[in-house]
DNA sequence: AAGTGGTCTAGACCACTCG
DNA sequence: GAGTGGTCTAGACCACTTG
């Protein structure tokens, strides 16, 4: 079994989230095995069954475990485990699909919002944005454009100390203390434009996925602003979608 | 304030949650505004603090309200509100974008699984299955074409009693018990093939959502496969991603 | 200092499933 | 009847934010 850290900083209930997932991840607890029933977390751990409780609630709102009333609590048969959408940066999408994420910087620059850029930000039209257009590329091979526009004002200092090798969310973070909590983001199907093929390596007028991405930090502040495009041969969205009570 | 009913079987803390809801949908309560606290709720309603905090906790898990630690909990501020992906019917999640939804059964028959569809559905290949081909239209205009396959043998006289004005999620439910918890989705981009388009009333080779859809019961038994393909022009994909701690 | 959410405890009653 | 998860209580301590 587990010994829980009672000194840590990371709560009971996370202690034993991480190590459950860790059985399934492992193996060790395989899909249609029932997990440890809150009674035995709770009796064997030492914690309270609330706490057992909480631990389990965590792993079922992720759609890894799912729990039956009156039967118990069991693994589910995921083949896209690792693929339950979440805000995710493309070098950790790629990662848990297996790939190595790369980019290519085709635009960096400080320019003005225009009308629909504002809107989105939450900016009046004409205040400064960093404007970043990248090209992504999986294993080397281009996936998608990105272009992406940030409010200057949430990172004044950043076209000084931009590095295109550090993911752009990990620097707002640790740099800026800027979290992304929340992305809302609509899908839709379209056509590749001979700009966009060209970079893509793929016939002009492809099938492609269009996305457009609004990121928002705590208070609900827009953060960022995302129009991509990605190849529909080799793009593909994956999402496991839960009933809600 | 809201008088709580302790002989429902409801739980308490749905009929609160159900109450913010409403209060925020109504506009009571507006995007950026704090809800009532915890302990607010607690001692107005005279419930424990973890009841209280059961309520706010499951909207934060559906994105409509935000905590922040010593600050409070507020409403999200969603375009989107009531677009937030769950497994939800065509006809609710029409509904849920103001439009009306409709039907038109292209086929329905029961059929021998071939080997994609036994895989989808964990059958053996020539297995009996229902075969179901709708055409869905929003307000009258043609949105999609559904094909749907549907394990024979969990609902053996769906044939003798089908109706299409019912939604099958509905029949499935009332008549046989089998509750939807779960569906995997894959979405790509692609283009309308003649009979598609025709259909669809679009023009042959125009960009269409591609989605791939299994759907799962409780014990994670397949219940249905689904095939459909989208006018790019008239529907799109609207996701709220959150991150995960 | 007062108020907030995050975590945790040690109980309780219930409805459900299964042998 | 024994075990399960679903709900609920009445406390507690903590870290954090704000006036």
């Amino acid at each position: 079994m587990l010994a829980l850290d009672r000194q840590s900083v990371v709560p009971l209930y996370y202690q034993i989230r991480q190590f459950l997932l860790e059985q399934i991840r492992s193996g060790g607890l395989k899909p249609g095995e029932p997990v440890p029933s809150e009674q035995t977390i709770s009796a064997q751990m030492g914690v309270s069954r609330m706490t057992a409780r909480q631990a389990l609630k965590s792993l079922c709102d992720l759609g890894i475990i799912y729990s039956q009333r009156g039967k118990g609590t069991f693994v589910s048969g995921s083949k896209l485990e690792k693929s339950f959408r979440q805000v995710l940066s493309f070098s950790e999408e790629m990662a848990a699909r297996g790939s190595r994420a790369s980019s290519k910087v085709l635009l960096f620059e400080v320019a003005r919002a225009d009308a629909s850029v504002a809107d989105a930000l939450g900016l009046s039209p004409g205040d400064e944005v960093i404007n970043l257009r990248r090209l992504r590329l999986a294993d080397a091979i281009p996936m998608g454009i990105e272009w992406s526009r940030i409010p200057l004002h949430l990172c004044s200092d950043l076209p000084d100390k931009f590095d295109p090798k550090t993911s752009l969310y990990q620097i707002l973070e640790q740099r800026y203390g800027i979290r992304v909590l929340v992305t809302d983001e609509v899908a839709e199907a379209g056509l590749a434009r001979s700009e966009e093929a060209r970079l893509l390596h793929i016939a002009k007028r492809s099938p492609v996925l269009l996305f457009s991405r609004i990121s928002y930090a705590e208070n609900e502040k827009p953060v960022e602003y995302v129009n991509s495009v990605y190849r529909g041969d080799r793009y593909k969205i994956v999402n496991r979608l839960i009933t809600k009570r």
